[in-house]
DNA sequence: TTTGCACTGTTATTATTTTAACAGCATGTA
DNA sequence: TACATGCTGTTAAAATAATAACAGTGCAAA
């Protein structure tokens, strides 16, 4: 029963949300703020001010009455919740139109997470830089991951190549794999896994523009 | 009380996994499958047989005893429910990296979502195609939606330039937007609007094997 | 100094989603 | 025929997540 909270215990949802607060809050401070009140990050969020004191609650953060919350404090906070002090490195798997889109987004995002390896198998690729991230040959994945010590792992290679892909990044000893395509892959239990395809996303979309249609008529 | 079910009600979680399952299904009826089981389907996308009867329950579809699904039927009847009879034309604001990966993504694939127009600034990319996709100027956005009847707006431009766009896309009637850049927007009640970032999803992961680190220690 | 206001922080309630429990049934087997 | 097996479909319970309700508080205006 030490001072640190079991942040182990929070909900994913606010997991989600407070990675999303921290984005918020880091392009507030751009713009010379000091100070937030809940329903401003609640509006940027398109969520309730409550459901955003609620989420500040569990990790214990207080702000100031009538000031709002302060964003430094609250972004280093978030820091100590959701980062690892050290860092995780991460590393992408397939340079194509995907992997280079991801890259060039994350390289210089302030993050703890950061991009140190890129591999394919194409002989173009290799050896070049994309975004400042060399491109090695895929052959010397395990090599690099443990000399790097890279932790996760983002798949954006052809869906045929997903499942051998993701089962090297496994006996490379990496700890979490993000999933981009359409391929779902079976991980052991001590790897997480995140996957992501956006047709879901798209049809989702799709079914609720039809059902607003169906109720007009 | 039709025959028709209320499926305006189904839990968004349902709504997400059936276009799993349908994607799923799909690639089991290439490899000359016909029926299939819960447990599988299950399996394939990470959760428990109970769960996917019950989704097939909420939408009042019937297996066979010992034989499982018939996957054609299923296929066709998760159409009925989430496809628009129609179809749903759709388009792509920005073809950078990002924005041309996913028509090459999406392009081919059996859906009722048909990208039909892309849209940026750069003259270099104006009356150019990309994965068969015609690229207009942004100029022309308004008239185009109009005329081929676009109701989904996918947007993939640079993030100083992602409100903007969305109110063009909204002035000109669109229906549902797809946010892919990681500056929220706001949208109207009667526009549909998801949002995804990738590094919510990146640091979940990064939580959830730091969490698991910690765990061993 | 009193009152109203605009916030926060917490607990209570409700809604949603997942999981569990189990009844029912077609098939295979003795 | 009887009975075990391995599925489905449905209802009940539990877990998770969102919303509502409201007490508390410092400031500002009267
Ligand atoms: N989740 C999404 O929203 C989404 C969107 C678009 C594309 N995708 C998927 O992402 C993947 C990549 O799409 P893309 O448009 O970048 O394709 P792409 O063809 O442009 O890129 C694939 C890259 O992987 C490389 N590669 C091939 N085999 C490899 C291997 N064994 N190891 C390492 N690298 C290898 C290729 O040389 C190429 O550079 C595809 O599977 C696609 O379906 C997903
Ligand atoms: N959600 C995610 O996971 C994710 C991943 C990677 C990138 N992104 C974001 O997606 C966006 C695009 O990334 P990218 O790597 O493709 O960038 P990019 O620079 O390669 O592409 C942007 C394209 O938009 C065009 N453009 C600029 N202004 C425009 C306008 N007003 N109207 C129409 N087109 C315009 C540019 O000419 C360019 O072709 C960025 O905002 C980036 O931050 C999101």
């Amino acid at each position: 029963m030490g001072s640190k909270k079991n942040f182990k215990n929070l909900p994913h949802k606010t997991i989600e949300r407070l990675s999303q607060y921290r984005r918020a809050l880091l392009i507030c401070l751009d713009n010379n703020k000091t100070h937030i009140f809940s329903h401003e990050i609640a509006k940027i969020q398109h969520i309730t001010p409550v459901q955003v004191r609620r989420d500040l609650m569990l990790i214990g953060y207080s702000g100031t009455l009538r000031k709002g919350y302060n964003i430094q404090e609250l972004i280093d906070l978030i820091g100590t919740i959701i980062d690892n002090e050290e860092g995780l490195n991460t590393t992408i798997i397939g340079m194509g139109n995907l992997g280079r889109a991801l890259i060039k987004y994350l390289s210089g995002k302030r993050s703890k997470l950061e991009i140190v390896a890129g591999f394919d198998t194409n002989p173009d690729k290799i050896g070049n830089k994309f975004s400042g991230i060399q491109c090695s040959s895929i052959e010397h994945l395990d090599k690099i991951i443990k000399e790097k010590n890279i932790k996760i792992g983002i798949i954006t290679v052809p869906e045929d190549q997903t499942i051998e892909m993701a089962q090297k990044l496994v006996d490379a000893g990496i700890k979490g794999i993000l999933n981009y395509t359409p391929k779902p892959v079976e991980v052991p239990d001590h790897v997480y896994l995140e996957e992501y395809d956006m047709i879901t996303t798209l049809e989702k979309v799709a079914f609720y523009v039809k059902m607003a249609e169906e109720q007009k008529k």
